[in-house]
DNA sequence: AATAATTTTTAACATAGAATTAACATAAAT
DNA sequence: ATTTATGTTAATTCTATGTTAAAAATTATT
């Protein structure tokens, strides 16, 4: 979950489509304190934020995020007006993790985002965070490593962030399009059963560990708790 | 991570943008009382001291560092108003490491703190922070020299950062973007390529040595453990 | 200040590796 | 038994990285 703190409605409209599109799930606040609000009932994985707000600006929502321990470490994404190198330097002085500068393409948003989220699950060193295992098979996100029963098996990209996802969500059934769309991007046009041939080839690979990737008949795929 | 401590904005941000720039951690302190309370939680790797402070001045601050037996060798490095004589021999007088007089220059400040980092890292004769090695490479931040199997290997200075990153780093993943930001600097606007070129001449200076450099296809280069 | 040497960056092309498709095989459901 | 969904395989297409050399920028030298 993204939380998105902008008031422009135009600006909105484009990330949280384009998000949503992406498999990110996002939730957009207009003012602060609708935004202040949410954080203390759900804390977001990353929080992408505009600088010029109403109320209270980005950068002083930023130093007070940094100030509290709870969110020291929420991975921010400033959106800057223009680029213009002032915003860019009080944006990372005030410990920003990456900053966009309007306009931005769809691409280059969502890359951001899952890089600072990577580096962030990195950084963090919570072992919890950037380390999974189900059955024999362990995955990092930080090294972009995976083991099956402490033997460590090369995956290519797509494979690695497909068990990635279901190792993440394990138990939860994802169906061929909602992989499609999280892990190929909404603008993929290309065939479903690609999505098998992946699942394949990872069973396959994962040897013994394959079998933690079950069928659902009729839906999708899932990873067994 | 660096502390500095400034009363002035406008150095303030010059400062923390030029050391994120280069990838070095700041913390940033209006007034003394704040920075000794948090030193009093986290040690910094070394300080930036203004001589003119609202409270009390840089020069009280220094001597009382070095009274106490935990600060007495931390690298401190002395900001001063204009460089007059006067305000150097007393800060040096009271045992700062290095002083810069304002205004400075971006690569001033930075080679100025890792010239003194390097330093401290000598005489504290931690090997172990200053020495890493992987495989057949062993890499020497204070020597600033790089080994393949005893035999000294010559590299320039964005080699040597990037291996030095990656080897202080192993196992983990870094993308382009990340090693452009942390080497490269915030404000380089080239190619993402120009990292696999480095990567590329890297490797071959390094020989049997470069195969510690690993593709993590997809997503960028990471040092094997 | 001019020149030479070195380092860094860009750009173009080559290649290895990965993603996709399509065709056929097999197993589950009706 | 027939239909439908998924498994499997291999050829094809596409993409990321490797590689090279030249241009640009930086630094050292005269």
């Amino acid at each position: 979950m993204i939380y998105l703190l902008e008031d422009d409605i135009s600006i909105q409209k484009f990330v949280s489509y384009a998000l949503v599109n992406s498999g990110i799930e996002v939730k957009v606040f207009d003012t602060p304190s609708e935004f202040y609000k949410a954080m203390n009932e759900e804390m977001p994985e990353l929080l992408l934020l505009d600088i010029m707000l109403p109320e209270e600006d980005g950068i002083s929502i930023l130093n007070k995020l940094r100030e509290r321990e709870e969110t020291k470490k929420l991975p921010v994404i400033m959106l800057t007006a223009k680029g213009t190198e002032y915003d860019r330097i009080i944006g990372l002085d005030a410990g920003a993790d990456d900053y966009v500068a309007k306009p931005f393409s769809v691409m280059e948003l969502i890359s951001r985002i899952k890089a600072v989220i990577r580096r962030s699950e990195m950084t963090g060193t919570k072992k919890s965070e950037s380390e999974y295992t189900v059955g024999d098979v362990t995955l990092c996100t930080v090294k972009h490593t995976v083991k099956v029963k402490g033997e460590e098996i090369r995956l290519t990209y797509k494979e690695f962030e497909l068990l990635s996802l279901l190792m993440k969500n394990k138990e939860k059934v994802f169906d061929r399009d909602e992989l499609l769309v999280k892990i190929w991007g909404y603008d993929f046009d290309g065939e479903n059963r690609t999505v098998d041939v992946h699942i394949r080839t990872l069973r396959s690979k994962l040897k013994e560990g394959g079998s933690i990737i079950e069928t659902v008949r009729g839906v999708g795929y899932k990873v067994k708790g």
